[in-house]
DNA sequence: TCTGGGGTCCTAGGACCC
DNA sequence: TCTGGGGTCCTAGGACCC
């Protein structure tokens, strides 16, 4: 067989907040394992076995209790630090195989290779999975062919058809139209859940079908998406590579819901400027500063009797900036604008908007800054995020948070031990002699 | 009692300009 | 009565993803 120039593989983790779990917790292997969303609201991330019992994605928590306390599942709290740490792991295993990785998510990448002479692309895929497994005990699929639609269309079948060991090589075109036939359109990466309907009341049932369109007609009777979608379908490469994508994001968010609705003023003023420094945080561990945010605040809309109302404001100031304290005062006075007495708040959000690196920030030609000023800010926030990078988050934060426990504080009622990121959490191994 | 958080890209429509 | 056409930029909202 020819060999193709450039081959991509997609490697993806299985219910990849749940095997974080089971690397530590062996005795979860034999269990329905599934995780919860901030809050403990929901079922966010489910194991097969889970799937199997007819647990739902976006479960309400209280619906599968009686499960869980009869012993039948194991449920945790989602636990972002362990997840985090075991992806940074994969994903520089993932890089051992090529030198270009895209990271697609926490839990996926795509893989590059080009002008590899490898004679066995399915053997090359296993190797992977192994390797994985073995030095992180995560278990992967990979799907492996030229473009990425097609790559994430052969992953799709190394989950759905058990006999292929998770591993599956679509290179061959032959073999891309075979899957294609019996795939469902709505399984594709990219038809979502508005556009799947609209699509089989056209006719189109399968991937198939949708690889048949004419782009100049999925584009005009779509949009420039679902044409790029039949291109890739058809071997054309058409989706951008990016691998600095994650040091590049355009936005930064933090918002959650609060654990009990708040009313004051005062409450979602602690919560909000919790958000604005967890996400100054980021931006400055991404060397990024940013001119404009957006901050929000909403009821509950699953609560129809209450009355409801939903605030928001875009902040600009006149240069970027990454300093918590200059974003905390814009937001405080932005609040005072939006805020509404009388309403049950439910949530709250700020995002940092256009980021840009900071080095290259714009000055601004009619304000003129005394130097003491500006120079005073970064170390301020230098000082505070290397010692919460040395102590652990929240060793300093700002007093708008407040120190006392609150109604907006997340529940977190099944939390596991941060095995890899707190020396306090390790893992004790005990064995006998 | 109990329903997540963090992103990207595209399109349509309005404001504004020449 | 008559009142262009084309371009850019911005924003809000929709759709998708994990």
């Amino acid at each position: 067989m020819k060999q193709p120039a450039t081959v991509i593989a997609h490697c993806d983790a299985n219910s990849f907040y749940c095997s974080c779990h089971r690397v530590f917790e062996p005795a979860l292997l034999r269990m329905p394992v599934g995780v919860l969303s901030n809050n403990d609201g929901c079922v966010i991330a489910r194991t097969p076995e889970l799937k199997a019992i007819g647990v739902a994605m976006g479960t309400p928590f209280f619906q599968v209790r009686r499960l869980m306390e009869q012993g039948q599942i194991a449920i945790r709290s989602s636990n972002y630090p362990l997840y985090g740490d075991m992806s940074e792991r994969f994903m520089s295993v993932l890089e051992g195989f090529t030198p270009e990785v895209e990271v697609y998510s926490i839990d996926e990448a795509f893989l590059r290779f080009t002008g590899f002479p490898v004679e066995n692309w399915e053997a090359q895929g296993r190797a992977i999975q192994q390797k994985v497994g073995r030095w992180t005990g995560l278990p992967i699929g990979v799907g492996i062919s030229t473009t990425k639609v097609l790559a994430k269309l052969a992953n799709y079948a190394a989950k759905h058809y058990p006999a292929t060991g998770g591993v599956v090589d679509l290179t061959d075109p032959e073999r891309q139209k075979r899957l294609m036939a019996i795939t469902p359109v709505d399984e594709l990466w990219g038809i979502g859940r508005r556009l799947a309907p609209r699509l089989k009341e056209q006719g189109i049932l399968t991937v198939r079908d949708f690889a048949n369109l004419e782009p100049s007609q999925a584009k005009r009777q779509y949009s420039v998406t679902e044409e790029r979608l039949v291109r890739e379908l058809r071997g054309e490469n058409c989706l951008p590579w990016d691998e600095e994508q994650d040091g590049n994001k355009h936005t930064i968010m933090c918002s959650r819901s609060f654990g009990l609705p708040v009313s004051s003023e005062k409450e979602v003023w602690e919560a909000l400027a919790t958000y604005v420094s967890r996400a100054c945080e980021k931006m400055r561990r991404q060397g990024k500063a940013a001119a404009k945010a957006q901050l929000f605040l909403r009821t509950d809309p699953f609560r129809k009797d209450d009355g409801q109302y939903h605030g928001s404001l875009v902040l600009q100031i006149p240069q970027a900036s990454a300093s918590t304290s200059i974003w905390l005062r814009e937001t405080h006075k932005g609040l005072k604008r939006i805020f509404r007495e009388g309403y049950q708040y439910r949530k709250a959000g700020f995002v940092l908007l256009d980021i840009g690196s900071q080095t290259t920030e714009q000055g601004d030609l009619f304000t003129v800054r005394p130097p003491s000023q500006e120079s005073s800010k970064p170390e301020l926030t230098d000082v505070l995020d290397s010692i919460n990078n040395r102590f652990g988050n929240n060793t300093l934060k700002v007093a708008a948070s407040g120190n006392k426990p609150a109604r907006w504080h997340m529940k977190q009622n099944y939390l596991s031990p941060r095995y890899t990121t707190q020396w306090s959490d390790l893992a004790t191994v005990r064995c006998k002699l």
